[in-house]
DNA sequence: TAAACGTGGAT
DNA sequence: TATCCAAGTTT
């Protein structure tokens, strides 16, 4: 039953209170990107930790705003070197995106990132949520945000009944975020919020006795913690085959860039093949001559959707013939021995360690 | 509206 | 080992 939930003023100034108060106590203030903060900083960390823990984002991050330091630097660099900071991270569009959207800022806003969240949400890559947490984060701007965790820590707070991903849970909450935001201190409060979500109220076993909003939440006085978020009605998800075929010369693996779209978009991927009997009509297309195979251990690579069951199969091909096979934007020979500046997918990553051995 | 889009941590 | 799901956006 979906129901509008009203805030008064007075509770919304008392709410902003106890967490703004809560946030100088035991909020996070020493993470990378709340280092020098600038909108660019910000927004590069908002894409990355998009449904990706804080632990896994940073070694990444580190290394990205090494080598981009500026929208500029950016918005310059190659699609591929871009993708290879993105390496084994996942949403591989979010990596693409950002590089469209440098350089759109870099073209259009002459490296300016924009300042109101209606031109910050028509770049790519970032929705309403991303767009407030960027300009409040950074620039105090006064905007709601509501990511995963604003969202458990609201939907326990109101007993908003939904689950994540569903149209109406998201529906409810905002209207609820807009109400609690404060003018005042909005960058500290939005990130007390997420940090509420991701250290007090975690989804499992909440730690209520250090939560500021406990006199208040709706959950903990009727001990409904385990009850908000609702779950998502669980599906299973099915189960794919693929080959991919390898083939390899001395120290060298044939690759293919993959399609913009679908799975591992822009990544550099092994050709594939439904059925092993394909695998000679592909090495003639490519004019390969095949001295010996190897199939390796067929391994399950899952996603959120579905399960990939992959076997690789390394073809060792004539030096001569395949030193005659034109390098296009779309096949490249890939050394294992040197350092690539290309994106590849985790299972690509794992393939190659199997090869190297 | 719901599915597509990755990966690894937590339980 | 299996399942859930995390600082979401796009189609």
């Amino acid at each position: 039953m979906t129901k509008t939930i009203i805030i008064k003023e007075a509770s919304a100034q008392l709410f902003a209170d106890q967490v703004l108060a809560w946030y100088q106590k035991q909020g996070r203030k020493t993470l990378p990107w709340q280092q020098n903060k600038t909108p660019y900083r910000v927004w590069i960390s908002e894409i990355m930790l998009q449904q990706t823990q804080v632990a896994t984002v940073i070694p990444y991050y580190q290394k990205f705003m090494e080598s981009f330091p500026t929208i500029a630097a950016l918005a310059q660099a190659d699609e591929d070197n871009v993708l290879h900071h993105w390496t084994g991270l996942g949403y591989y569009a979010r990596a693409r995106n950002l590089h469209k959207t440098a350089k759109i800022i870099h073209q259009e806003f002459n490296d300016e990132f924009p300042q109101t969240v209606e031109e910050v949400m028509m770049l790519p890559g970032i929705g309403r949520s991303t767009a407030g947490a960027i300009l409040s984060l950074s620039l105090n701007k006064h905007y709601p945000i509501l990511d995963g965790n604003v969202k458990r820590v609201l939907a326990r707070c109101y007993t908003v009944e939904g689950y994540n991903g569903q149209a109406k849970y998201e529906k409810q909450l905002w209207p609820i975020t807009e109400a609690l935001t404060p003018a005042e201190g909005v960058a500290q409060f939005n990130q007390a919020m997420m940090d509420l979500g991701a250290l007090v109220c975690t989804r499992s076993k909440p730690n209520c006795s250090e939560c500021p909003l406990q006199s208040g939440c709706l959950a903990k006085l009727g001990d409904l913690q385990s009850e908000f978020p609702q779950k998502k009605p669980k599906k299973k998800i099915p189960e794919k085959h693929t080959i991919m075929v390898i083939p390899k010369v001395n120290h060298r693996l044939l690759m293919e860039k993959r399609p913009p779209t679908g799975i591992w978009g822009g990544l550099w991927c092994f050709h594939e093949v439904a059925d092993e009997n394909d695998i000679a009509a592909f090495l003639g297309k490519m004019q390969l001559k095949e001295v010996s195979r190897k199939r390796f251990e067929e391994f399950r690579h899952t996603f959120s959707h579905f399960h990939l069951d992959i076997l690789p199969i390394v073809i060792e091909c004539n030096a001569d013939k395949s030193a005659q096979i034109n390098e296009n934007s779309k096949q490249q020979w890939y050394d294992i021995t040197q350092q690539s500046s290309v994106g590849l997918a985790a299972s690509t990553v794992n393939i190659m360690s199997k090869i190297i051995g």
